[in-house]
DNA sequence: ATAAACTTGTTTATTACATAAACCTAATTT
DNA sequence: AAATTAGGTTTATGTAATAAACAAGTTTAT
């Protein structure tokens, strides 16, 4: 009746964060932090959580001196996206 | 940017719950146990966060001498319902 | 040059939540 | 009358979400 809802999606800060990824080519620490509203913590953990289930590619480095990290979601990433997508669909029809 | 899912829906069973009720007039425990697949006990307090939202209406009564629960979504219920469609939908566009 | 404040994150600690397991009460069956 | 079934509820526990504290280095101000 329900398909299963991945719990790594299943949720809002780490949905923000694939949702933008979907949407550019990378993404850097920062701009995540602007558009999801997160703390850095918050932030910090579910990309790391992101990361070790492989959906997304973490890359760090340094501009102007400073720490950098920057993320790209990967095939897996976009295919676990889409299946989220479709998945929750099913529950928000009216219709049965 | 993200509109914030309400966390009481942003449940995998209380969504699946209210999913059901939307399309009917009204629901028994045993029907939505069916339909979700969950356990009773869990089921049993999940039904019970969404009456204390006054997500929805739950009635105690008997048939055939065994206790009958039946669930009926309020008002505050659909709203709720349909401002989560919204919100999360607003997560599913790959668009930005 | 040194202290203060800022940048960019990470780690830790606490709270809340989801869920299964155990339990309860009454009815039915054997 | 003992065991089983029906219909739920309560409790206990592990997991997860999040904020708060920390870290490591950089820039600015004094």
């Amino acid at each position: 009746m329900f398909k299963d809802l991945d719990p790594l999606l299943h949720n809002q800060l780490r949905l923000s964060i694939i949702s933008l990824l979907i949407g550019v080519e990378s993404a850097e620490f920062n701009f995540l932090l602007e558009k999801t509203g997160a703390t850095r913590g918050n932030l910090s953990v579910q990309i790391n959580k992101l990361k070790e289930a492989s959906y997304i590619d973490v890359k760090k480095g340094f501009r102007n001196n400073y720490p950098l990290t920057t993320c790209k979601i990967t095939p897996v990433g976009i295919d676990a996206f889409e299946k989220y997508v479709e998945a929750i669909s099913g529950y928000l029809r009216k219709e049965d």
